[in-house]
DNA sequence: TATTTATTTTGATAAATATAAAAATACTTT
DNA sequence: AAAGTATTTTTATATTTATCAAAATAAATA
């Protein structure tokens, strides 16, 4: 389902007036005038939100003697809101690649020359520049720490406090003075 | 849940940027500066969101650091949309209520002194005189075509109309000449 | 075909709302 | 206590929308 559909089926839910309409259906189907009666509107306000609720494939019609009938499609009401909320597909790239630009001015505002020219005061800030130096070292080898100075050496004079803050945001992790690379978690900024 | 709280939640949902905070937070907690960057808004539009947001009861917050980090609440999101929608509670009764007013209405205009004083040209109108009618069955129990217009006879000159209406409308049912009260059906208007 | 009945569309209007800019709070760190 | 940051509130605005009355369609029956 695109996000487009998901905000026009939730926008159908989000109106007292068309949960009452489909609430009644849920019970039996109905023609506009019998909901009219029922909701105390009148039918062309019925048919408004009726259609409203159609567009979004919510309801069928279909007609017997004098009237057109009203149906629930229960196949979507059956669905999990966060299966919606999720499975809505697009944008999601889109956002990534937004954080990733941010990402990216960050680090050529404080790169010059392959070196730092300063840490970061503010924390995410400094995250952002940890991690795209953290890529510097090898997935899985153990470093001593003799080894993990010299590469940060590259980077900046103050090597003791790159290393340090890495330890503390847990990118680095440090075991009996040896170091190692931690798998990037994901609920942490 | 209540109605009120029904729509309220579906207002959160019900919204584009809303719907991509809420994707958001599905995937990692954040706090409000890194969602504005995610989704091209400002700190405060996202702030407004969130708000809106917590008042459905959909996310939570806690400090850390400098940040405000939120949290989508699972529990929620967990529910299908038809049992939302179902038991929200009130309004229910208002409506039953205000269907009989109609029916009552319906019934004293057509009928004198016990007597029908016509037969309803609209089918919901003659409907609804044929069921006050049709009070008179006893349910269960077998009648002849005799008693039948006896009894419809009290009502109306024209008993063969009204007879041969009711079992039509599904109201009295016929098998080889003997006739019995039918079931309320639940789908046929 | 004419008439009755149900539904939809069209205007018009009042209320709600998403958004940003600016100002005000609130919280951390130094 | 002061300075720096993040978040929320306020104000303003443009857009959307729920509703009804009246007019226009559509469909069924006589």
């Amino acid at each position: 389902m695109t996000e487009l559909e998901a905000v026009r089926l939730f926008k159908c839910l989000a109106d007292k007036s068309r949960l009452q309409i489909l609430k009644s259906l849920a019970a039996e189907d109905m023609y506009v005038e019998r909901l009219a009666e029922r909701l105390g509107l009148t039918p062309s306000t019925i048919s408004f939100h009726l259609k409203k609720i159609a567009d979004a494939g919510a309801v069928r019609s279909y007609r017997t003697q004098y009237y057109t009938m009203y149906s629930l499609c229960r196949e979507i009401f059956d669905t999990r809101i966060l299966d919606i909320v999720c499975e809505t597909s697009d944008e999601a790239a889109l956002q990534d690649r937004r954080e990733e630009e941010y990402r990216q001015r960050v680090i050529r505002s404080f790169f010059a020359y392959g070196r730092l020219k300063a840490i970061p005061a503010q924390e995410k800030k400094e995250r952002i520049i940890l991690e795209e130096i953290a890529r510097a070292f090898e997935p899985g080898r153990i470093y001593t720490e003799g080894e993990i100075n010299l590469i940060l050496a590259d980077y900046y004079d103050d090597f003791c406090t790159l290393r340090r803050d890495m330890v503390a945001e847990g990118i680095l992790g440090r075991e009996q003075n040896q170091y190692r690379l931690l798998e990037r978690e994901n609920n942490t900024p």
